[in-house]
RNA sequence: GUCCCUAUCGUCUAGCCUGGUCCAGGACACCGCCCUUUCACGGCGGCGACGGGGGUUCGAAUCCCCCUGGGGAUGCCA
C-alpha cells in the first residue's frame, strides 16, 4: 500500500461522458499500479443541476468500465457542516469577506471592465466594508498578495505560473449559503487526503488560486496533473454534435468495455508503437510521463477498429452472454435458437459490434426465412431446383456434420452437377440465410445442424421463381 | 479583449529532455494487389506530417525568440 490517493470527482449533472471517463480511468490505473486509493466524490454543491440519476448512471458507467473505486462515492452534500465551518474560520481571520453586491451591479462592472478594455474581474468594492447590514451577501476569498506569483509544477504540463494580478475575489458561497466548487474541492481533496490531483486541463485556471485557498486554510498543496481535454472531428470540444459522448451509449452500441478503456487510455497515452492494452498491462504500463501535453480528436474509427478487435479475440462464451440482450431487443428468443458461442464464433471476424453480430446473426433464429428479394430472384429459381434438390439429399446421407462429413458431401455434389464449390455454395446460402453475405456455408451449416439445415432448404425448393 | 495551455501524416501518436543514427517510425481511415464459397478476416504495398519566420550550431523535428493556428479560463457551473 502507497501512501497516493488520487480521486475521481465528476459532479452529477449529467451522464459520464468520454472525457470524464478518460480522467476516472487515468486515476484508477495510477492508484492501482501503486497500490494507492481511488477515491470517488460527488460534487453535487450544484442542487438546481445535480440528480440522483446522473449519480446512478455515472456509477453505473464506472462499474461497465471495470473502475472500481477503494473508498467513496462521498457526496458533498452530506458535508455542508465542514464547509461552513471551514468559511467561519476565514471569515474569523480575515481571510474571506463578506460581499453585498448584487448580480445585477457585478454584471454591469464586468460589463463595463469588457468594454473599456480591462480584466473583467471583481473590483473589491467591499473588500474593506466592516458593516453586517441585513442583506444577501455571498463570502469571497481574499485574495492575498496581489503582487504575488503562484507557482506549480504541473506533472503532465510542466510549470505553470500566474500573476495573482489576473486572479481576482472568488466567491466561496453563494447568497444562498451553499459553498462553491473552489472552496469545497479543495476542501475536501484536503481532507480526504488526495496528494496527487489528475484531472482535465479546463481547471488549470482554476488550479492556482485552489493553491491560495490550500494555503489560507493551512493544508498541504497536493501535486497536480492535468490531462488534456478530448476534442471533436472540428476541434471544437467535444459534444453530442460529435455523436456520442456517453459512456453508456456505446454499450448500447454494443461496444465492449475493453475496447472503450483501451481506445481512451492511447487518446493521449502512448507506448513506444504498441495499440493493444489489457487493463491489467495498462495498470504495469501506464504513467503520467507519456501523457501527452496537447488535446486530441476523439476518433471514433479507431474505436471501431479496436471494438472488432476485441470481438474478434475475446472470450466466445461472455460474447454469447453479452449478446444476448442484442439478440432480444430484435425479438429473438436466443434459447430457441442454435448453440449461442458457435453463432458467436462464425460471426466474430465479421462484425465491429455486438449490434452488428446481432444483425448477422438474426437468419439463424428464423426457419421461415424473409428471402432478399435480389438473391431470392438470382439463386432461387426453376434452374435451380436440381442442384438444391441434390444438395439436399447429399446433406441427408450425411452421417454426421462435421467440415470432413460435408466436405465429403459437397464434392460428390460438384462432381454430379460439374460446378465449382461457388456456384454451390451461392443458391445455398440464399437458401440458408436468406441473403448473399453469411459466414462460412459449412459454418452455417453446422451452426444449424442437420436438421435445420434440412428443413430450410426444403423451404426454399418450395419458393423458388 | 486579457490571461493560461498547446502545436509531427486527415486522426491517435513515436522521436524532442540527452541536436547528427529521421529525405521522420507505428496505428486508424483511405487506395491498390493477393488470399477466397459470399461478406468479412488476414497478408503485402501505396498515399500522407515536422504550421510560418527568425536565430544558435559544422549540423535542428529536436535548443531560443516572434508570429500564426487551436483549446481553455475569464460564472453566486463544476
Amino acid at each position: 500500500m502507497s501512501d497516493l490517493r488520487v480521486r475521481f470527482a465528476p459532479s452529477p449533472t449529467g451522464y459520464l461522458h468520454i472525457g470524464g471517463a478518460r480522467t476516472a480511468l487515468f486515476n484508477y490505473l495510477l492508484a492501482q499500479q501503486q497500490s494507492g486509493t481511488f477515491v470517488l466524490r460527488i460534487e453535487d454543491t450544484d442542487v438546481a443541476r445535480s440528480t440522483q440519476e446522473s449519480v446512478d448512471a455515472i456509477l453505473d458507467a464506472m462499474d461497465w468500465l471495470g473502475l472500481t473505486c477503494d473508498e467513496g462515492p462521498f457526496y458533498q452534500s452530506d458535508r455542508s457542516e465542514l464547509y461552513k465551518e471551514k468559511i467561519e474560520q476565514l471569515l474569523a481571520e480575515g481571510k474571506a469577506y463578506r460581499c453585498y453586491c448584487t448580480q445585477e451591479e457585478l454584471d454591469a462592472k464586468r460589463e463595463a471592465a469588457l468594454a473599456s478594455g480591462g480584466k473583467p474581474k471583481y473590483d473589491g468594492t467591499c473588500r474593506t466594508r466592516t458593516d453586517q447590514p441585513e442583506q444577501p451577501y455571498v463570502v469571497r476569498f481574499r485574495l492575498p498578495n496581489d503582487e504575488g506569483v503562484t507557482h506549480f509544477n504541473d506533472r503532465i504540463k510542466g510549470g505553470i505560473s500566474i500573476r495573482h494580478q489576473e486572479l481576482d475575489d472568488l466567491i466561496l458561497q453563494r447568497s444562498d449559503g451553499t459553498p462553491t466548487y473552489n472552496l469545497v474541492v479543495v476542501i475536501d481533496d484536503a481532507e480526504m487526503g488526495i496528494n496527487l490531483v489528475v484531472r482535465g486541463d479546463d481547471h488549470i485556471n482554476n488550479t492556482p488560486r485552489q493553491i491560495l485557498l490550500y494555503e489560507a486554510l493551512g493544508y498541504q498543496v497536493p501535486e497536480f496533473a492535468h490531462v488534456p481535454m478530448i476534442l471533436g472531428a472540428d476541434k471544437k470540444r467535444l459534444s453530442k454534435r460529435h455523436g456520442a459522448t456517453s459512456v453508456m451509449a456505446y454499450q448500447a452500441m454494443g461496444y465492449l468495455p475493453e475496447a472503450l478503456v483501451n481506445y481512451l487510455v492511447r487518446l493521449g497515452w502512448s507506448y513506444g508503437d504498441e495499440e493493444i492494452f489489457s487493463m491489467d498491462e495498462l495498470i504495469e504500463k501506464f504513467s503520467l510521463n507519456n501523457v501527452g501535453k496537447s488535446a486530441g480528436v476523439f476518433n471514433p474509427e479507431k474505436l471501431l477498429w479496436l471494438n472488432a478487435h476485441y470481438i474478434k479475440t475475446g472470450d466466445a462464451s461472455r460474447l454469447a452472454a453479452l449478446l444476448t440482450e442484442f439478440l432480444e431487443a430484435k425479438g429473438i428468443v436466443p434459447s430457441e435458437g442454435p448453440d449461442l458461442v458457435a453463432v458467436v464464433e462464425s460471426l466474430r471476424e465479421r462484425a465491429s459490434t455486438l449490434v452488428e453480430m446481432a444483425d448477422g446473426a438474426a437468419f439463424y433464429f428464423f426457419d421461415e426465412l424473409a428471402y432478399d428479394e435480389k438473391a431470392h430472384n438470382k439463386f432461387l429459381t426453376e434452374g435451380h431446383r436440381a442442384l438444391l434438390s441434390g444438395i439436399c439429399e447429399q446433406l441427408r446421407e450425411c452421417s454426421g456434420f462435421d467440415e470432413a462429413d460435408l466436405e465429403a458431401a459437397f464434392a460428390k455434389v460438384m462432381e454430379r452437377f460439374s460446378l465449382k464449390f461457388g456456384k454451390v455454395a451461392q443458391p445455398l446460402r440464399v437458401a440458408l440465410t436468406g441473403g448473399t453475405a453469411s459466414p462460412s456455408i459449412y459454418d452455417v451449416l453446422k451452426v444449424l445442424g442437420k436438421e435445420r439445415s434440412l428443413y430450410r432448404i426444403e423451404r426454399a425448393l418450395t419458393v423458388l421463381v
